[in-house]
DNA sequence: CAGCCAACCAAACAGTTGCTTGGTAGGTTA
DNA sequence: TAACCTACCAAGCAACTGTTTGGTTGGCTG
């Protein structure tokens, strides 16, 4: 049997879970809602999980794990500073496009559960590659094709950021492709953030 | 007794409320957890106040007035499309600043809130603000001073979410001034999206 | 002084929450 | 055919939720 293809009913229940926590919010979704929407009772989804929180546990960190993986093979590329950038950049619309849910859930709520020691290793491999971004933009910096008259602490927010809250607006499957909305953001990241003259287009 | 310095008992709860709305997220906090802030006992908010509810709805309607008038004033001046544009940036980040509870509840809780009868006016002003931005922003294409490579949509949305994501990390009277903030996102923005930023356009 | 009022307390209420328990239906294996 | 397994049901529990009620306090005012 293909896996690629067949859910297991475990992994059914986490995907509609993951929709609700996305379009509600964690705490604004009850068990009942989740057993509702598959079609079972509450006390059934024990049978399936320990808790409600280890079910979000299990949607974030194996969503961070696949990204920041991702991630983590273009950083060790042999790319130039600003085509990492585009990289990253491209693939975090990626994920915005295969793993809307999991998006919403970490850009919602993510940095009220990181306070719990639970999700502790949120903030820990955020914090990690934080010092990434900031070395990758230095070293544009050194290489001349950032400008140089930017806090660098401020652009790596902003490119960060501005990737991220897409989610509230995009839709998979909705009239506009990701790329589009990738190349039309970095149009205007890169044009921002490069020094005059340096980029191509 | 001048009123600008004295709150009143109401005035001060809805400040504590609207602080742990902001930072816990409006689900997440009970009227409990307000009253204990307060020092008093959670039965007692409802002496000043008819609903959790209507304690959020104060809180966002007036903040949403406010806001709204002001960029209400700068639409009606005689300034030219790119000089609105960079008002009504440093307009809310200013808002930012000064109603930083109030922008983070709006940020968070808005979207959800927004489906209930009651807060269907937080989405008419912004349905009503997002036309009052196209058309400055096909303004700005026509007076030739807007790269006419992007969708507009996009950028409207992109210039809004920038401004507004900055909820998730500016902490007034943090190190850095907002003025600094606002100059920095202004400078990357700008050149992102004005003509004479683009190469081969 | 009496009357009044804003602000609050103490205790409870009904509904909702996450979760537990003991049991069952139907399929697969030995 | 018996043992076992996955997936579920039915019922309920304790904790927590927003809210209500009747009463108390201390300061102000006529």
């Amino acid at each position: 049997m293909p896996e690629s293809t067949t859910l297991s009913r475990r992994e059914e229940l986490l995907r509609i879970a993951a929709e609700l926590f996305a379009s509600r919010g964690v705490k604004n979704t009850t068990v009942r809602d989740i057993a509702d929407a598959a079609g079972i009772l509450s006390g059934s989804l024990y049978h399936h999980f320990d808790s409600k929180e280890s079910m979000v546990d299990e949607i974030l960190s194996t969503f961070q794990e696949e990204l920041f993986g991702t991630w983590d093979d273009i950083m060790r590329s042999k790319l130039d500073a600003r085509a990492k950038v585009e990289a990253v950049v491209r693939a975090s619309f990626d994920a915005l496009d295969k793993h809307h849910s999991e998006v919403a859930i970490y850009q919602n709520d993510a940095a009220y559960l990181m306070e719990s020691e639970r999700f502790a290793y949120l903030k820990d491999r955020n914090d990690q590659f934080r010092e990434v971004w900031m070395r990758l933009l230095r070293e544009g910096e050194k290489a001349g094709v950032l400008r140089t008259d930017l806090d660098i602490e401020l652009v790596y927010r902003f490119v960060r950021d501005t990737v991220w809250v897409a989610v509230r607006w995009y839709r998979p499957g909705g009239p506009m492709a990701i790329e589009t909305v990738a190349d039309q953001y970095l149009t205007i990241l890169l044009s921002g953030i490069s020094k005059e003259g340096t980029q191509r287009g």
